[in-house]
DNA sequence: GGCCGGCCATGACACAGATCAAGGCAGCGT
DNA sequence: ACGCTGCCTTGATCTGTGTCATGGCCGGCC
């Protein structure tokens, strides 16, 4: 365990290799729903100049350790990505699932730290975009300030979506809201709503949804015997859509 | 309770009256917790000309309404406000208490249209800030830009610690973190951090918490009982402090 | 190829907090 | 002054989910 910490952290992203890893944000797939989205041409260039990429995570790197100093925050190429918070006694709250073209990290700028690690569910590879650099840059282009307004406040409004159904979904609720929210977002990159792999454990589901593995286990047997889901292991099909969307019944 | 919503809402902030009530930043005893924090001299001054008060918000007064256009951020000046959001089926969940110095109202930047509700919980004063305003501003101040940045993020980080809370702790750990929570931020305030009047109901204490106000009820009168607090309605007394933050338990 | 460790499923039981019910109290409008 | 209404407290009971225990499965590693 700690031989795979050793070979992951902040150090990898960012450092001098990247010439290795060269994909532009022009030719990525993701560009329409990641950070350039408010960008085009010269400018588009100028952010292109800042990221940085690097060799890909393995499974279960981590991308960056809570406590250490904020300099970048991270989009995803590809893979998967959790970010979690460990609580005093040295449990984990698992905050977010991140997937390709989105952002994580920026709970980082307030103290200057990171508030939260981020691991890899499975091998991802991932930009890292320095912070000072991107702040110099978004003064002179009001588009990219304003997008990163909205990615935060887009990050505020779903931390209050997962509270409220924390704080008054039950199981059942809370499961069908997750699986609706990771088909929209396959939806998204133009992937399958109805059939997907899950790169978490069940474990972390119930980590994120406050619930334990059993009951998580028991959520999606239920599902099952209804005909709503057909699921084996991680591999999840959406059988009755609009029975899940009952199921969730208000969560979004 | 119609009527009170009438004589609410957006329109009574930003309004032409804004002469009446001036106060500037200058002379408020916030400032060095508030906005006007990363700045001084002229650049206070040209935050200040776009600042707008108004006449304050009486109980109940709603400040602005879930789906209602994005215009503003505020600033609260004395009193106390609630956030929340309606839940589908029409309960609603309280996402955060501000007291004087604090922000609100960011998560309507993402959509352009506010994500929550806020309603006045006392008679309370209120700094609007222009978004678009501010925005401009703050491209030409680095500090104020970064500022900015650093107050979204800390409301996502607080938001994750809520999180954390509702998943992970039970119901005296969640009183006890609220109780400490708002001690810490009346300390900030120079006010008392032992002795001190909750301006908000034990309904939105439970809310807030996911808990019941009977669960809410029987923490306040255990925690009484252990010689933890002495607590008169909404008047709180804290007697052991230490032992407060054991109940808490790693909550902050 | 077989063993081992992590993950997942399922059942029996326990318990924290929800729900239901009842009553007290304070503030407000008439 | 009165009664009303909303808020708070406390008790009795119920229930969803946690906890504990067991066993199966799969994938990695010797």
């Amino acid at each position: 365990m700690s031989a795979r910490m050793a070979n992951s952290s902040d150090a990898n992203i960012g450092s001098a290799c990247s010439h290795e890893y060269r994909v532009s944000c022009d030719t990525c797939r993701l560009s329409q729903i990641c950070l350039p989205l408010a960008l085009n041409g010269e400018d588009l260039d100028r952010l292109e100049r800042i990221i940085q990429r690097s060799k890909p995570l393995q499974k279960n790197d981590l991308l960056y350790r809570e406590g250490a100093p904020f300099e970048s925050i991270y989009a995803v190429r590809s893979g998967a990505v959790k970010a979690f918070r460990t609580t005093g006694d040295g449990r984990e709250q698992v905050t977010g699932f991140y997937f390709p073209g989105e952002i994580l990290g920026m709970d980082g700028i307030s103290s200057g730290a990171h508030a939260s690690s981020a691991r890899a569910l499975e091998t991802s590879a991932i930009c890292a975009i320095p912070f000072d650099s991107l702040e110099r840059l978004s003064a002179h282009l009001p588009g990219l300030q304003r997008h990163l307004f909205q990615l935060m406040s887009r990050e505020i409004t779903e931390d209050q979506l997962l509270i409220t159904l924390l704080s008054k979904n039950a199981a059942e609720e809370r499961v069908a809201t997750l699986l609706l929210s990771i088909a929209r977002r396959n939806a998204r990159r133009h992937l399958s709503a109805t059939q997907f792999r899950l790169p978490m454990s069940r474990i972390d589901i119930g980590n994120y949804l406050g619930l334990t593995v059993e009951t998580i286990s028991r959520v999606f047997s239920r599902l099952q015997k209804n005909g709503v889901l057909a699921v084996d292991n991680k591999e999840i099909h959406v059988l009755d859509n609009a029975a899940l969307e009952r199921a969730a019944n208000l969560g979004t």
